[in-house]
DNA sequence: CGTAGTGTTGAATTGAATCAAGTGTCGTGG
DNA sequence: CCACGACACTTGATTCAATTCAACACTACG
């Protein structure tokens, strides 16, 4: 039934954690103790250190905190903590969401491996959100200070982050674009194109992968209610544009689903 | 009929631009013979140059490039075009949109004076929308590699860069959540006080305000029609929680319209 | 092995879209 | 300065996509 691309609970594309929370459970980690360093990371071509030499990549290095890894339903920051740092998904998944005074909270954003997530306290130094891992997962930590001084040192990183924050920028008003003309159908679709195509990016199959939210998080993601989420879902099954398995999914007919979206998707 | 606070075509903070424009028609102004710089400028408190000294703002004041003001339906740069620069708004308004390959454009953002328009271009250096003047507008031309450049050397400036990003990421999420989440009025209602407070920010009236874009386009960019649109202006009114004159708006009751979006809102 | 959370499916309801037919406003050129 | 045409906006009647309400099935974890 699983998928053979995605092990287990998805994707530990970089280390086994299971593993050396077994020897080591509770205290801090020394960021140079795990065997993980940004020039021997897997994803360090998608990530800040794209295009810095050994030496600017070490220094890099220096500042980032490789902490204990989450475990499922961990906070990594909750909504109006002081915005200390920015962090680089390892493994496993996060959500980000909001709590709106009128009960039901939306998730806002979703960050797989070699995604950054963190940047919404940037702005006025409190977060906006709360993220929470949606499986056990890793991160590298990136201290926000040390990593604005370290850019007035490397104009290669300097120019990484405004092209990260830019990204960011894009992507979520693609999703404002999604949410302000698409039809139920289209969303769902746009959502799996494009995550099928950001597990692609990190080297895992675009065809065939697990979903590590709920179809709720998918409804409170897409403004959608479970029920719609679900039922399309089997619609696009009976098709036989998609497999539904669970949370495995298999896109059979792309051609299909990027002719629902209009093509021009993600 | 017109608020006494928005004189004519709307917002005109810093200079008289018809004026300019009668004495120096087509030649590309010099940066420096408009008598406009960041030093003298009244945004500069909410601009790129925050709490730079005067040797910085002149170092900046030294790329900033003033050109000649765009007209009502002139084009600051198309979707695809090659990104070089980002842009303040000094006067005047804009839009960006982006046209889907399903025919109808989607309104994706609203700029108004001192707010920073582009940035949809830092990722991949190609621009993801369209902006177009909504009305005669001026604007400070920032091109992006010089800001780098001299962003490396000013620690406060490369600060207040990734600040205004992530100020623009926090904004664009909001409205995610506003439109994942908020009925037709509550989104009416969001927009109105974002509006409101965007206003404020620039020393004019929270409470009686110019609306330079029309029906259209605000529903394109909440994700509604102009018929709705339209229906719920008339209907706030009715309530009396605001008045409408075509698109001078004034908001009679602000507690009930924070009551309607939760209070949390902008 | 039980139970809480997650997911599915069906029937009824509804908020906003669509379709339609106007009126109002503004900029332009005669 | 006014008349014209193109947009912009409004209002009403009807339709429909997605929600809501409801009941039940699966699954996974302690």
């Amino acid at each position: 039934m699983r998928p053979v691309e995605s092990s287990g609970n998805g994707i530990d594309v970089t280390e086994n954690v299971e593993e050396r929370r077994a020897t080591a459970p509770v205290v801090k980690l020394c960021p140079h103790n795990t065997g993980i360093s940004c020039s021997n990371c897997r994803l360090n071509d998608l990530c800040l250190p794209i295009a810095l030499n050994e030496g600017e990549m070490q220094q890099l290095d220096d500042i980032v905190e490789r902490n204990r890894p989450y475990k499922k339903g961990e906070h990594l920051y909750r909504q109006h903590d002081r915005f200390k740092s920015i962090y680089a998904v390892r493994s496993g998944s996060f959500k980000s969401y909001v709590l709106s005074s009128s009960g039901a909270g939306r998730v806002t954003g979703f960050y797989l491996p070699g995604e950054i997530i963190g940047m919404d306290g940037i702005a006025d130094r409190i977060h906006a959100n709360s993220a929470i891992a949606m499986e056990h997962s890793s991160i590298c930590e990136i201290p926000f200070n040390q990593l604005e001084s370290l850019s007035l040192k490397l104009p290669i990183l300097q120019h990484n982050f405004f092209s990260i924050m830019g990204a960011e920028i894009t992507k979520v008003q693609k999703v404002h674009t999604i949410l302000s003309s698409y039809s139920a159908e289209q969303r769902i679709v746009s959502f799996l194109l494009g995550i099928s195509s950001r597990y692609a990016r990190v080297g895992l199959s675009p065809s065939r992968f697990h979903l590590p939210m709920t179809r709720g998080d998918i409804g409170e993601y897409l403004g959608l209610t479970v029920e719609t989420v679900s039922r399309l879902l089997t619609a696009l099954q009976k098709k036989e544009y998609i497999e539904v398995d669970n949370r495995e999914i298999s896109l059979l007919n792309l051609a299909a689903l990027r002719e629902i979206v209009g093509a021009d998707d993600i």
